[in-house]
DNA sequence: CATAAAAATTGGTCTAGACAACTATATGTA
DNA sequence: TACATATAGTTGTCTAGACCAATTTTTATG
């Protein structure tokens, strides 16, 4: 229900009420929702409001408006793409593969060039590097490396990146991930990569560099991995 | 400036105005726009129509806001990824090369099941299959092959594909592409890639599936193209 | 019955405020 | 000076309407 007292806005209850209805599969793809107008009266709220909470759901793909007949559930699910940004632990979650990950090196090192640059540091101050074999039902899905600025986040363990990395940079150091740059491209396998992928030389893998940022635009986080193709495709939901 | 009896809705003028002003340089990355209030009070209009006109700014990557402090200019262009949805021919100008395609087989062919299934349509029932190469500064960047339901597009001839495809289907047929998904995947060049694309057979490419949909989840086109690796990246930003 | 016109319904745009939440700045006080 | 407090400025949320635009439904008309 909508609690108008409560400290979390109208328009936000009425979003996740919403989500709720169609996950649960009480709107179904394709199903038409009430008029703005009868939300509004239903809940005695204004009709401004319950456009708030459309306008949010139309943007994240969960429903689609067309003027004068309605407003309606959109087909296609919301996954890897729409949201964006989903860890990796995520991302294997969504495809139905259990995510695991084996720790082969964590230490503190100074900034290559390319890497200050894109963590907008000086060169050579401290970053961690975190490189790991990500693995999706026990086999390697991707050999990742990770750079911090060790300035921004304090206090990175081993135990940390571990449990995730995620967690306590939005959770213990209050820092609020807002969006990131990705690169993709193809290549082949070199020597590292094949033995830490258990694939030939050669076969073909897929490059992602993800660039993470803040709201105000401080880059908190690159990251390289290198998947394997014959696992990994990447899928994307664009607006026009 | 404002026109308030045009038929252009307020908020949209406002956005063009604003994004006019940072490509122009008048707002540059960082800087901070004049508070919400003051919009309001110099074009004699609502602060909920500036918001209207912030809001989608904020959502397309243009602007970020903090409470209490203001709105600023967002650091990362806006470029592939963003907008998404790019032709290959804006693709390619945003790069700064010069676009180009060589048409190398038009017809109408009996949807082959996959096909059929993306677009939402009868087993069978006939579909163009357009197969481009595409070019960048005069060299093959990519094989491309389209498949549009003739039903659904109709009077589709060679002459409108060289023009531009995306003009006929929006322009003249009056649909609105909304939105589409994309699978990224890296592969090798087979014998008929390397051909077309100039390259080793084994070389790197990387293949991009696009399915696109009007507002209302109809499907209009399947792509299928193979790019090649040396050449292309493919970018994105996400928000959270 | 078929067609045209009118009314009802729905989303789209906009107003003119109000108060809350958060930040930065000025002010007062120890 | 250092620190707490008040004040002002900014975005965030919300209201209770109004009228417009597009579509669907109902009604009137031939």
């Amino acid at each position: 229900m909508i609690n108008k007292n409560s400290p979390i806005p109208i328009y936000y209850q009425l979003e996740e009420l919403i989500k709720d209805q169609i996950e649960k599969g009480d709107l179904k793809p394709g199903d038409a929702l009430p008029p703005e107008r009868e939300y509004a009266e239903t809940y005695q709220i204004s009709r401004m409001t319950v456009r708030q909470a459309f306008t949010k759901l139309v943007n994240d793909g969960y429903l689609y408006r067309l003027q004068g007949k309605g407003t309606f559930v959109a087909e296609r699910k919301v996954e890897q793409g729409l949201q964006g940004l989903t860890s990796f632990t995520e991302d294997m979650r969504a495809r139905g593969l259990e995510p695991g990950s084996q720790l082969i090196n964590f230490e503190v090192i100074l900034a290559p060039v390319r890497i200050a640059k894109y963590l907008a540091i000086e060169e050579s101050s401290p970053v961690y590097e975190i490189k790991r074999i990500r693995l999706a039902d026990q086999v390697p899905m991707a050999l990742e490396t990770t750079y911090i600025s060790v300035d921004k986040v304090k206090g990175l363990t081993k135990e940390i990146v571990n449990r995730s990395l995620y967690e306590y940079i939005e959770g213990t150091l209050g820092f609020r991930i807002d969006h990131a740059r990705q690169i993709i491209e193809s290549s082949v396998a070199n020597q590292i990569e094949s033995e830490y992928l258990s694939i030939k030389e050669g076969a073909p893998i897929m490059l992602i560099q993800r660039n993470t940022y803040l709201e105000d635009e401080t880059p908190i986080e690159v990251v390289k991995s290198s998947y394997r193709a014959d696992r990994y495709k990447f899928m994307i939901d664009m607006k026009r």
